[in-house]
DNA sequence: AATGAATGAGCATTCATTCAT
DNA sequence: TATGAATGAATGCTCATTCAT
């Protein structure tokens, strides 16, 4: 029971300190001081520093996952399907700016540091989003040649640079509301299949 | 072999070091190696290791917007121009996988290592996008409601990661041709006008 | 084998190393294997190099003052204090060369090298030859227009230059005893008011 | 001509720039600057830095020694050759505070620095004291049972340690006029033989 | 004689990781 | 389990010196 407290508080101080500092400027101390465990106590629980960053991406992700699969549940069209994971999406990057941070920046980072790491949990997540446009054909409301493993990509990269601005302050920060609206307009009536309407 | 030189031969091999290595794990000592002049003679061309970095964006990015502006030039239709940029963004990501990188992953560090780096270049060319959307409406040939200044992140945002996963080797690659065709599909239809035809 | 002991032997070994090679001569790294410790232990004591050199001082000379202040409290004459201080000083000097060197050499330095530092257990040090001059014109021993902030400064200079000559084998080397009588002689009758006998 | 100019502008750049940084902060290329030649002009002069330093002890108290000697040649009693003394050597540390830190700061590093360096012209200006004191003696205005070699130090140390703390601003700076003054009261009363007077 | 671009050895400091307690 | 003192490898940057021009 303790530890299994111990391992989520310093899951929860490190995406806090890598998401403000970055995972190389971010110290093992630094991570520790905001666990409030010693500095030692950290290696009980993760092999190295990479191992936690790894660590951060899995359970941040894997709740992510599970939330939207949960929202999505409730609704059948594809079209609305597309909609609910964009606005949770943004809504959650929106809130959680240290998530943000962590997936924008030392996501990235990841694959360079560790060879074998596969973005599994990663991967999952997108995924999702190919899922329900592979519904959406077969429903014959999205076009049947789009390709769902090009176009996941091009959503999923479309929601995370647009996010990404937000954190940047560099020019004026549209809402979520407005955000989501712009990019389900976008994609759906990108992907209509002909006689279908948004 | 004079200054112009050095200065144009430490550029190119930070580019190639931090794309290997990542700017963190990147060395002085590597980037001088590879581009063949001694570790204090970078000192006499650049501040400092972070300023590498930046010149390395700055002097990349500004010959791909000198490139794709003469390509742009030639064409009127903003359909065509739209085109012209994926296919080139794509097709230099893909040639040049040190860039591709360095793009990638290290322009997300640096606002965050740099608090007064406004990607000055980076901005100039994302709003290329910008200015082929409001051309586009202003023609009346996309749409009058979509915002440009979040479109043109979305945009840029799907090219990116796009372009990302064909540095991880994790699933099938995708050809520019195939790539840049299902972006444009996408990207067309969804900006559309009522009454036009991509 | 505690940290009191670690502060204590760094102390010891960065006398040792400043006195041989000097401040900036010395390597951080020379100091820990003299104190046989690793070299990041050193940071775990003081601050940075120049935060060694001073605390050298200040222990070595906080050191010296205990011991001169605990020697004067037995006597009451002020011509056989000043006796007492200067055969005290010079026989120091003349046993512990390290820390004559230090002295000599880079306590001149640290004025330049730390703005902040006021040289305070040193200036308390020099003090002490101003309170005996003081106490000896109070007794009518010493002359009335004897400025002690002057004088103690020139029996300082005049002890360290001399303990300084030992150090460089220039020339003929006297003893602590022949030393101290010569200065005693010139001080003392220096000072003495009409009447009085040294 | 051009030659000697040149030898002369470094020395008097490297007095300048040892006094305001100290030798180990000073770097060649701020002589040079100074100066105003390349940094690798000094290397025909000079043959590395230290040989500045020594070159710059040597040729200004070889002035001071010529300067002295003159103002000596005139005065026959040594109370008053040893007043001479005195009042030249600080008035010449109070108007010139570069060389005063120099010899104050560097000329102590310098034994340290170079193990082969004899002080030539240093001892042969201290010598000087020497020469007075003995030539007292001989006249039976000081005392037989001075030790010349010991006093010529003391009075040296004197002198070095009062015009130092003039760079110090630690306390309050007492004039030329009055240092001296108390100096010579003290120096000389001190060596006076029995039945001469001041 | 003069230049100043180029060199590369050298070092203070940091911090992930270990391990005795 | 938990601690945190101790370790020591690793590196950005400086600057005395050289040498082609």
């Amino acid at each position: 029971m303790k530890a299994v407290n111990k391992h989520a508080k310093i899951i929860s101080a490190a995406t806090k300190v890598f998401a403000k500092k970055g995972f190389f400027n971010a110290r093992i101390s630094d991570i520790a001081k905001e666990a409030k465990v010693a500095d030692g106590t950290i290696y009980l629980y993760f092999n190295n520093k990479i191992d936690i960053l790894i660590s951060v991406f899995e359970e941040e992700i894997g709740r992510i996952i599970l939330q939207v699969r949960e929202l999505l549940a409730k609704e059948q069209d594809p079209r609305k399907k597309l909609e609910i994971f964009v606005f949770n999406h943004l809504s959650i990057m929106k809130k959680n700016k240290y998530l943000a941070e962590v997936i924008h920046i030392e996501l990235r980072q990841t694959t360079k540091l560790v060879k074998d790491y596969r973005e599994s949990k990663f991967s999952e997540y997108i995924d999702i989003i190919a899922e329900i446009i592979e519904q959406g054909q077969q429903q014959n409301i999205f076009r049947e040649d789009i390709l769902s493993n090009i176009i996941k990509r091009t959503i999923f990269g479309a929601l995370d640079e647009v996010s990404r601005v937000w954190n940047l302050s560099l020019e004026t920060h549209y809402s979520v509301e407005e955000t989501g609206c712009q990019l389900i307009k976008l994609f759906v009536s990108g992907m209509l299949a002909p006689g279908q309407s948004s």
